[in-house]
DNA sequence: TCCATAACAGACTATTTAGTCTGTTTTGTA
DNA sequence: TACAAAACAGACTAAATAGTCTGTTATGGA
Protein backbone atom coordinates (compact mmCIF):
# COMPACT_ATOMS: atom_id res chain seq x y z
CA UNK A 1 0.00 0.00 0.00
CA UNK A 2 2.59 2.31 0.90
CA UNK A 3 4.50 2.23 -2.69
CA UNK A 4 3.56 5.88 -3.67
CA UNK A 5 0.97 8.15 -2.20
CA UNK A 6 1.39 10.39 -5.31
CA UNK A 7 -1.79 9.53 -7.19
CA UNK A 8 -3.93 10.02 -4.08
CA UNK A 9 -2.52 13.37 -3.70
CA UNK A 10 -3.15 14.29 -7.12
CA UNK A 11 -6.52 13.24 -6.89
CA UNK A 12 -7.24 15.22 -4.00
CA UNK A 13 -5.49 18.24 -5.02
CA UNK A 14 -7.71 17.79 -8.40
CA UNK A 15 -10.83 17.90 -6.54
CA UNK A 16 -10.20 20.61 -4.26
CA UNK A 17 -9.40 23.27 -7.57
CA UNK A 18 -12.25 22.17 -9.03
CA UNK A 19 -14.44 22.60 -5.64
CA UNK A 20 -12.74 25.80 -4.92
CA UNK A 21 -12.77 27.29 -7.89
CA UNK A 22 -16.39 26.92 -8.07
CA UNK A 23 -17.76 27.13 -4.70
CA UNK A 24 -14.69 29.14 -3.15
CA UNK A 25 -12.52 27.82 -0.41
CA UNK A 26 -14.61 28.95 2.71
CA UNK A 27 -17.60 27.51 0.89
CA UNK A 28 -15.74 23.89 0.51
CA UNK A 29 -15.47 21.52 3.38
CA UNK A 30 -12.43 18.96 3.86
CA UNK A 31 -15.48 16.04 3.70
CA UNK A 32 -16.63 17.62 0.71
CA UNK A 33 -13.13 17.46 -1.37
CA UNK A 34 -12.67 13.87 0.65
CA UNK A 35 -15.78 12.73 -0.89
CA UNK A 36 -15.00 14.13 -4.21
CA UNK A 37 -11.75 12.61 -4.31
CA UNK A 38 -12.92 8.79 -3.40
CA UNK A 39 -10.40 9.21 -0.42
CA UNK A 40 -10.70 9.65 3.36
CA UNK A 41 -9.72 11.62 6.61
CA UNK A 42 -6.95 9.69 6.95
CA UNK A 43 -5.90 10.15 3.17
CA UNK A 44 -6.59 13.91 3.74
CA UNK A 45 -4.86 14.36 7.04
CA UNK A 46 -2.05 12.36 5.93
CA UNK A 47 -0.93 14.69 2.86
CA UNK A 48 -2.20 18.39 4.00
CA UNK A 49 -1.38 19.21 7.29
CA UNK A 50 -4.04 21.12 7.42
CA UNK A 51 -7.20 22.93 5.39
CA UNK A 52 -4.99 26.19 4.64
CA UNK A 53 -1.69 23.89 3.67
CA UNK A 54 -4.33 22.09 1.10
CA UNK A 55 -4.98 26.10 -0.19
CA UNK A 56 -0.89 26.41 -0.44
CA UNK A 57 -0.75 23.29 -2.73
CA UNK A 58 -3.39 24.12 -4.50
CA UNK A 59 -2.16 27.53 -5.18
CA UNK A 60 1.49 26.47 -6.06
CA UNK A 61 0.63 23.75 -8.35
CA UNK A 62 -1.69 26.21 -10.17
CA UNK A 63 0.71 29.33 -10.36
CA UNK A 64 3.37 26.60 -11.77
CA UNK A 65 1.11 26.12 -14.44
CA UNK A 66 0.19 29.29 -14.95
CA UNK A 67 3.51 30.14 -15.83
CA UNK A 68 4.11 27.63 -18.07
CA UNK A 69 1.16 29.07 -20.05
CA UNK A 70 3.00 32.77 -19.89
CA UNK A 71 5.97 31.12 -21.09
CA UNK A 72 4.15 29.43 -24.10
CA UNK A 73 3.05 33.05 -25.11
CA UNK A 74 5.85 34.08 -25.25
CA UNK A 75 7.30 31.55 -27.41
CA UNK A 76 4.57 32.02 -29.75
CA UNK A 77 5.79 35.72 -29.62
CA UNK A 78 9.50 35.48 -30.45
CA UNK A 79 8.29 33.12 -33.14
CA UNK A 80 6.16 35.71 -35.04
CA UNK A 81 8.92 36.93 -36.29
CA UNK A 82 11.09 40.12 -35.85
CA UNK A 83 8.79 43.36 -35.55
CA UNK A 84 8.23 44.10 -32.14
CA UNK A 85 4.76 44.82 -32.84
CA UNK A 86 3.77 41.35 -35.06
CA UNK A 87 5.68 39.73 -31.44
CA UNK A 88 3.27 42.00 -29.20
CA UNK A 89 0.36 40.79 -31.43
CA UNK A 90 1.17 37.14 -31.87
CA UNK A 91 1.28 36.74 -27.65
CA UNK A 92 -2.41 38.07 -26.97
CA UNK A 93 -3.27 36.14 -30.14
CA UNK A 94 -1.86 33.24 -28.85
CA UNK A 95 -4.30 33.57 -26.01
CA UNK A 96 -7.25 34.10 -27.93
CA UNK A 97 -6.61 30.94 -29.77
CA UNK A 98 -6.35 28.95 -25.96
CA UNK A 99 -9.04 30.92 -24.49
CA UNK A 100 -12.01 28.44 -25.08
CA UNK A 101 -9.98 25.69 -24.41
CA UNK A 102 -9.13 27.33 -20.87
CA UNK A 103 -13.14 27.73 -20.20
CA UNK A 104 -13.70 24.28 -20.96
CA UNK A 105 -11.87 22.55 -18.56
CA UNK A 106 -13.13 24.66 -15.85
CA UNK A 107 -14.92 28.23 -16.15
CA UNK A 108 -13.45 30.01 -13.42
CA UNK A 109 -9.75 30.68 -12.03
CA UNK A 110 -8.22 29.93 -8.92
CA UNK A 111 -6.76 33.10 -8.76
CA UNK A 112 -10.08 35.42 -8.46
CA UNK A 113 -11.28 33.01 -5.82
CA UNK A 114 -8.41 33.24 -3.45
CA UNK A 115 -8.21 37.02 -4.48
CA UNK A 116 -11.74 37.46 -2.55
CA UNK A 117 -11.14 35.83 0.52
CA UNK A 118 -9.09 37.80 3.26
CA UNK A 119 -8.16 34.62 5.31
CA UNK A 120 -5.83 33.40 2.16
CA UNK A 121 -4.12 36.85 1.61
CA UNK A 122 -3.03 37.15 4.95
CA UNK A 123 -2.02 34.02 5.37
CA UNK A 124 1.10 34.20 2.64
CA UNK A 125 -1.21 31.17 0.30
CA UNK A 126 -1.33 34.37 -2.28
CA UNK A 127 2.34 35.47 -2.63
CA UNK A 128 2.88 32.92 -5.30
CA UNK A 129 -0.16 34.76 -7.04
CA UNK A 130 1.68 37.83 -6.83
CA UNK A 131 4.68 36.29 -8.05
CA UNK A 132 2.87 35.39 -10.99
CA UNK A 133 1.42 38.70 -11.96
CA UNK A 134 4.48 40.12 -11.37
CA UNK A 135 5.69 37.38 -14.49
CA UNK A 136 2.89 38.32 -16.60
CA UNK A 137 3.66 41.95 -16.14
CA UNK A 138 6.93 41.79 -16.56
CA UNK A 139 7.13 38.95 -19.70
CA UNK A 140 4.22 41.17 -21.89
CA UNK A 141 6.35 44.55 -20.76
CA UNK A 142 9.46 43.91 -22.15
CA UNK A 143 7.33 43.04 -25.70
CA UNK A 144 5.87 45.89 -25.94
CA UNK A 145 8.79 48.32 -24.36
CA UNK A 146 10.13 48.17 -27.79
CA UNK A 147 6.96 47.97 -29.87
CA UNK A 148 4.76 50.83 -28.53
CA UNK A 149 5.31 54.68 -30.31
CA UNK A 150 7.38 56.89 -28.63
CA UNK A 151 5.35 59.29 -26.54
CA UNK A 152 2.45 57.08 -26.06
CA UNK A 153 0.40 58.30 -23.15
CA UNK A 154 -0.07 54.64 -22.62
CA UNK A 155 2.29 53.24 -19.51
CA UNK A 156 3.57 50.06 -20.52
CA UNK A 157 3.42 48.36 -16.66
CA UNK A 158 -0.21 49.42 -17.15
CA UNK A 159 -0.98 48.05 -19.94
CA UNK A 160 0.91 44.73 -19.53
CA UNK A 161 -1.08 44.32 -16.24
CA UNK A 162 -4.30 44.65 -18.27
CA UNK A 163 -3.31 41.41 -19.95
CA UNK A 164 -4.19 39.93 -15.89
CA UNK A 165 -7.09 42.02 -15.63
CA UNK A 166 -8.70 40.88 -18.88
CA UNK A 167 -8.57 37.16 -17.99
CA UNK A 168 -9.63 37.84 -14.81
CA UNK A 169 -12.68 40.57 -15.76
CA UNK A 170 -13.50 37.95 -18.50
CA UNK A 171 -13.70 34.78 -16.12
CA UNK A 172 -16.11 36.63 -13.63
CA UNK A 173 -18.21 37.97 -16.88
CA UNK A 174 -18.21 34.43 -17.89
CA UNK A 175 -19.71 33.18 -14.79
CA UNK A 176 -22.69 35.80 -14.40
CA UNK A 177 -23.53 35.64 -18.22
CA UNK A 178 -22.96 31.69 -18.00
CA UNK A 179 -21.19 32.44 -21.52
CA UNK A 180 -17.63 30.59 -21.39
CA UNK A 181 -17.43 32.55 -24.66
CA UNK A 182 -16.66 35.87 -23.41
CA UNK A 183 -12.75 34.77 -22.40
CA UNK A 184 -12.06 34.35 -25.88
CA UNK A 185 -14.07 37.74 -27.04
CA UNK A 186 -12.28 39.82 -24.22
CA UNK A 187 -9.00 38.61 -25.13
CA UNK A 188 -10.32 39.45 -28.32
CA UNK A 189 -11.10 42.91 -27.51
CA UNK A 190 -7.70 43.48 -25.69
CA UNK A 191 -5.78 41.83 -28.78
CA UNK A 192 -7.69 44.31 -31.78
CA UNK A 193 -7.17 47.62 -29.05
CA UNK A 194 -3.50 46.91 -28.54
CA UNK A 195 -2.77 46.48 -32.25
CA UNK A 196 -4.86 49.82 -32.89
CA UNK A 197 -2.63 51.35 -30.39
CA UNK A 198 0.78 50.15 -32.16
CA UNK A 199 0.26 50.81 -35.51
CA UNK A 200 -0.75 54.40 -34.72
CA UNK A 201 2.36 56.43 -35.16
CA UNK A 202 4.28 57.97 -32.69
CA UNK A 203 1.96 60.74 -31.00
CA UNK A 204 4.20 63.77 -31.86
CA UNK A 205 3.83 63.06 -35.33
CA UNK A 206 -0.33 62.75 -35.53
CA UNK A 207 -2.37 65.68 -37.07
CA UNK B 1 -38.85 51.08 20.54
CA UNK B 2 -40.55 49.94 17.34
CA UNK B 3 -39.79 53.73 16.05
CA UNK B 4 -37.81 52.66 12.84
CA UNK B 5 -35.83 49.64 12.45
CA UNK B 6 -34.41 51.65 9.38
CA UNK B 7 -31.54 52.68 10.80
CA UNK B 8 -30.24 49.00 12.22
CA UNK B 9 -30.83 47.40 9.33
CA UNK B 10 -28.72 49.84 7.64
CA UNK B 11 -26.12 49.08 9.97
CA UNK B 12 -26.40 45.63 9.34
CA UNK B 13 -25.87 46.32 5.82
CA UNK B 14 -22.90 48.27 5.97
CA UNK B 15 -20.86 45.51 7.90
CA UNK B 16 -22.23 42.92 5.64
CA UNK B 17 -21.01 44.68 2.93
CA UNK B 18 -17.95 45.65 4.39
CA UNK B 19 -17.16 41.66 5.52
CA UNK B 20 -18.22 40.01 2.37
CA UNK B 21 -16.63 42.24 0.11
CA UNK B 22 -13.44 41.69 2.41
CA UNK B 23 -13.47 38.20 3.36
CA UNK B 24 -16.27 36.17 1.45
CA UNK B 25 -19.90 35.26 1.88
CA UNK B 26 -19.62 31.82 3.15
CA UNK B 27 -16.31 33.01 5.58
CA UNK B 28 -18.72 35.96 7.00
CA UNK B 29 -20.69 34.25 9.55
CA UNK B 30 -23.48 35.56 10.83
CA UNK B 31 -22.12 36.35 14.71
CA UNK B 32 -19.43 38.09 12.51
CA UNK B 33 -21.66 40.58 11.01
CA UNK B 34 -23.52 41.30 14.32
CA UNK B 35 -20.58 41.88 16.22
CA UNK B 36 -18.98 43.82 13.48
CA UNK B 37 -22.55 45.70 13.72
CA UNK B 38 -23.23 46.06 17.45
CA UNK B 39 -26.55 44.85 16.92
CA UNK B 40 -28.15 41.23 18.19
CA UNK B 41 -29.19 38.26 16.84
CA UNK B 42 -32.85 39.04 17.61
CA UNK B 43 -31.77 41.82 15.59
CA UNK B 44 -30.42 40.45 12.56
CA UNK B 45 -33.33 37.71 11.82
CA UNK B 46 -36.15 40.14 12.57
CA UNK B 47 -34.18 42.36 9.26
CA UNK B 48 -33.65 38.85 7.79
CA UNK B 49 -34.92 35.76 7.24
CA UNK B 50 -31.93 33.73 6.84
CA UNK B 51 -28.48 34.66 5.81
CA UNK B 52 -29.53 34.40 2.20
CA UNK B 53 -32.64 37.20 2.86
CA UNK B 54 -29.16 39.07 3.81
CA UNK B 55 -27.51 38.24 0.56
CA UNK B 56 -30.30 39.10 -1.57
CA UNK B 57 -30.92 42.83 0.21
CA UNK B 58 -27.16 43.42 0.19
CA UNK B 59 -26.80 42.84 -3.73
CA UNK B 60 -30.41 44.59 -4.47
CA UNK B 61 -28.28 47.88 -2.52
CA UNK B 62 -25.41 47.42 -4.37
CA UNK B 63 -26.86 47.04 -6.98
CA UNK B 64 -29.03 50.23 -7.01
CA UNK B 65 -26.03 52.05 -6.44
CA UNK B 66 -23.36 50.64 -9.45
CA UNK B 67 -26.38 51.69 -11.45
CA UNK B 68 -26.61 55.07 -10.23
CA UNK B 69 -22.99 55.36 -10.56
CA UNK B 70 -23.46 54.29 -14.36
CA UNK B 71 -26.05 57.06 -15.00
CA UNK B 72 -23.62 59.52 -13.47
CA UNK B 73 -21.02 58.46 -16.11
CA UNK B 74 -23.78 58.65 -19.03
CA UNK B 75 -24.87 61.98 -17.92
CA UNK B 76 -21.17 63.26 -17.48
CA UNK B 77 -20.57 61.62 -21.43
CA UNK B 78 -23.84 63.76 -22.95
CA UNK B 79 -22.28 66.88 -21.35
CA UNK B 80 -19.29 66.37 -23.02
CA UNK B 81 -20.52 67.78 -26.17
CA UNK B 82 -21.65 66.49 -29.47
CA UNK B 83 -19.04 64.95 -30.80
CA UNK B 84 -19.81 60.66 -30.56
CA UNK B 85 -15.83 60.00 -29.82
CA UNK B 86 -15.36 62.98 -27.22
CA UNK B 87 -18.61 61.40 -25.32
CA UNK B 88 -17.27 57.87 -25.46
CA UNK B 89 -13.93 58.93 -23.87
CA UNK B 90 -15.53 61.08 -21.02
CA UNK B 91 -17.78 58.36 -19.83
CA UNK B 92 -14.60 56.65 -19.10
CA UNK B 93 -12.65 59.88 -17.43
CA UNK B 94 -15.33 60.15 -15.73
CA UNK B 95 -14.56 56.68 -13.64
CA UNK B 96 -10.97 57.23 -14.17
CA UNK B 97 -11.88 60.55 -11.36
CA UNK B 98 -13.76 58.57 -9.46
CA UNK B 99 -11.48 55.23 -9.24
CA UNK B 100 -9.11 56.68 -6.51
CA UNK B 101 -12.42 57.50 -4.42
CA UNK B 102 -14.14 54.15 -4.70
CA UNK B 103 -10.80 52.53 -3.90
CA UNK B 104 -10.78 54.81 -0.91
CA UNK B 105 -13.95 52.97 0.37
CA UNK B 106 -13.11 50.02 0.02
CA UNK B 107 -10.59 47.68 -1.69
CA UNK B 108 -13.27 45.96 -3.57
CA UNK B 109 -16.40 44.78 -5.22
CA UNK B 110 -19.11 42.93 -4.06
CA UNK B 111 -19.64 41.61 -7.55
CA UNK B 112 -16.49 39.18 -7.56
CA UNK B 113 -17.16 38.12 -3.93
CA UNK B 114 -21.11 36.69 -5.10
CA UNK B 115 -19.66 36.17 -8.50
CA UNK B 116 -17.01 33.06 -6.63
CA UNK B 117 -19.28 31.61 -4.84
CA UNK B 118 -21.59 28.83 -6.53
CA UNK B 119 -24.35 28.90 -3.35
CA UNK B 120 -24.99 32.43 -4.68
CA UNK B 121 -25.03 32.02 -8.61
CA UNK B 122 -27.38 29.38 -7.99
CA UNK B 123 -29.64 30.98 -5.58
CA UNK B 124 -31.19 34.56 -7.85
CA UNK B 125 -28.97 36.26 -5.63
CA UNK B 126 -26.45 37.16 -8.30
CA UNK B 127 -29.47 37.70 -10.87
CA UNK B 128 -29.56 41.38 -10.37
CA UNK B 129 -25.72 41.80 -10.69
CA UNK B 130 -26.56 40.15 -15.00
CA UNK B 131 -28.71 42.99 -15.02
CA UNK B 132 -26.55 45.55 -13.92
CA UNK B 133 -23.65 44.31 -16.19
CA UNK B 134 -26.02 44.33 -19.02
CA UNK B 135 -27.17 47.56 -18.23
CA UNK B 136 -23.13 49.17 -18.56
CA UNK B 137 -22.93 47.54 -21.45
CA UNK B 138 -26.45 48.94 -23.17
CA UNK B 139 -25.29 52.00 -21.64
CA UNK B 140 -21.62 52.63 -22.86
CA UNK B 141 -22.66 50.21 -26.33
CA UNK B 142 -25.12 53.04 -27.80
CA UNK B 143 -22.08 55.64 -27.40
CA UNK B 144 -19.56 53.51 -28.66
CA UNK B 145 -22.11 52.49 -32.04
CA UNK B 146 -21.87 56.07 -32.78
CA UNK B 147 -17.91 56.49 -32.11
CA UNK B 148 -16.57 53.84 -33.91
CA UNK B 149 -15.13 54.18 -37.24
CA UNK B 150 -16.97 52.37 -39.80
CA UNK B 151 -15.28 48.80 -40.66
CA UNK B 152 -14.03 48.42 -37.04
CA UNK B 153 -12.75 45.07 -36.51
CA UNK B 154 -13.91 45.36 -32.44
CA UNK B 155 -17.50 44.45 -31.51
CA UNK B 156 -19.09 46.85 -29.92
CA UNK B 157 -21.05 44.93 -27.30
CA UNK B 158 -17.49 43.26 -26.51
CA UNK B 159 -15.71 46.98 -25.96
CA UNK B 160 -18.60 47.60 -23.94
CA UNK B 161 -18.69 44.57 -21.55
CA UNK B 162 -14.84 45.43 -21.67
CA UNK B 163 -15.51 48.29 -18.83
CA UNK B 164 -17.02 45.76 -16.27
CA UNK B 165 -13.94 43.41 -17.31
CA UNK B 166 -11.53 46.34 -16.07
CA UNK B 167 -13.33 47.30 -13.08
CA UNK B 168 -13.67 43.66 -11.54
CA UNK B 169 -9.60 42.99 -12.86
CA UNK B 170 -8.23 45.97 -11.44
CA UNK B 171 -10.19 45.06 -8.25
CA UNK B 172 -8.46 41.78 -8.11
CA UNK B 173 -4.89 42.98 -9.11
CA UNK B 174 -5.42 45.90 -6.54
CA UNK B 175 -5.99 43.20 -3.88
CA UNK B 176 -3.11 41.07 -4.64
CA UNK B 177 -0.55 43.78 -5.01
CA UNK B 178 -1.89 46.14 -2.08
CA UNK B 179 -1.86 48.86 -4.53
CA UNK B 180 -5.20 50.62 -5.09
CA UNK B 181 -3.64 52.85 -7.41
CA UNK B 182 -4.50 49.86 -10.05
CA UNK B 183 -8.33 51.09 -10.36
CA UNK B 184 -6.98 54.55 -11.92
CA UNK B 185 -4.51 53.33 -13.77
CA UNK B 186 -6.16 50.14 -15.43
CA UNK B 187 -9.42 52.36 -16.20
CA UNK B 188 -6.37 55.07 -17.72
CA UNK B 189 -5.44 52.32 -19.68
CA UNK B 190 -8.69 51.39 -21.03
CA UNK B 191 -9.52 55.19 -21.67
CA UNK B 192 -6.38 55.68 -23.65
CA UNK B 193 -7.10 52.81 -25.59
CA UNK B 194 -9.99 53.92 -26.44
CA UNK B 195 -9.34 56.67 -27.61
CA UNK B 196 -6.97 55.67 -30.34
CA UNK B 197 -8.76 53.50 -31.59
CA UNK B 198 -11.79 55.88 -31.86
CA UNK B 199 -9.36 58.14 -33.26
CA UNK B 200 -8.40 55.71 -35.94
CA UNK B 201 -9.66 56.67 -39.03
CA UNK B 202 -12.48 54.59 -41.20
CA UNK B 203 -10.49 50.88 -41.66
CA UNK B 204 -11.22 50.84 -45.49
CA UNK B 205 -9.09 54.11 -45.26
CA UNK B 206 -6.23 53.48 -43.84
CA UNK B 207 -3.00 53.04 -45.44
C1' DT C 1 -55.16 55.68 27.81
C1' DC C 2 -54.65 51.09 26.26
C1' DC C 3 -52.63 47.60 23.82
C1' DA C 4 -51.24 45.25 19.54
C1' DT C 5 -47.05 45.10 17.62
C1' DA C 6 -42.53 46.48 15.67
C1' DA C 7 -38.01 46.19 17.34
C1' DC C 8 -35.02 44.30 19.61
C1' DA C 9 -31.97 41.12 23.45
C1' DG C 10 -29.90 36.90 24.37
C1' DA C 11 -30.03 32.00 25.94
C1' DC C 12 -30.43 27.69 23.61
C1' DT C 13 -30.06 23.85 19.91
C1' DA C 14 -29.06 20.82 15.97
C1' DT C 15 -25.81 20.44 12.53
C1' DT C 16 -21.57 21.10 10.33
C1' DT C 17 -16.62 21.40 10.32
C1' DA C 18 -11.58 20.99 10.97
C1' DG C 19 -8.78 18.21 13.08
C1' DT C 20 -7.35 13.88 16.14
C1' DC C 21 -6.49 9.26 17.18
C1' DT C 22 -6.35 4.49 16.94
C1' DG C 23 -5.97 0.80 13.88
C1' DT C 24 -4.73 -1.83 9.57
C1' DT C 25 -2.40 -3.02 5.36
C1' DT C 26 1.16 -3.22 2.45
C1' DT C 27 5.63 -2.77 1.01
C1' DG C 28 10.95 -1.58 0.44
C1' DT C 29 14.86 -2.87 2.98
C1' DA C 30 18.31 -4.58 6.41
C1' DT D 1 12.24 -12.95 6.43
C1' DA D 2 11.43 -9.53 10.08
C1' DC D 3 10.03 -4.90 10.56
C1' DA D 4 9.87 0.13 10.41
C1' DA D 5 7.20 3.12 8.24
C1' DA D 6 4.42 5.06 4.46
C1' DA D 7 -0.34 5.10 3.15
C1' DC D 8 -4.41 4.90 4.18
C1' DA D 9 -9.56 3.92 6.75
C1' DG D 10 -12.91 5.65 9.74
C1' DA D 11 -14.82 6.53 14.48
C1' DC D 12 -14.59 10.38 17.48
C1' DT D 13 -14.34 15.35 19.45
C1' DA D 14 -14.41 20.30 20.39
C1' DA D 15 -15.62 24.40 18.40
C1' DA D 16 -18.26 27.14 15.27
C1' DT D 17 -22.50 28.17 12.87
C1' DA D 18 -27.29 29.20 11.24
C1' DG D 19 -31.37 29.47 13.03
C1' DT D 20 -35.13 29.23 17.05
C1' DC D 21 -37.56 30.69 20.94
C1' DT D 22 -38.89 33.13 24.84
C1' DG D 23 -38.89 37.35 26.72
C1' DT D 24 -38.82 42.68 27.14
C1' DT D 25 -39.59 47.45 25.81
C1' DA D 26 -41.38 51.30 23.84
C1' DT D 27 -44.48 53.36 20.59
C1' DG D 28 -48.40 54.93 17.59
C1' DG D 29 -53.08 54.41 16.49
C1' DA D 30 -58.11 53.31 18.16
Amino acid sequence: MPKNGAPTRTRILDAAEALVIDHGYAATSVDDVIAASASSKGAFFHHFASKQALADALVERYVAADLEMLDSGLAAARAAGPDPAVRAVAFLDHFVGLADGLMGEQSGCLYAAVLTERQLLTSQTSAPIATAIRAWRDGFAALLREALPAGSPIDVDDLADHVFVTFEGAFLLARSTEDPSHLRRQLGVLRALVETALAAGPQEERR
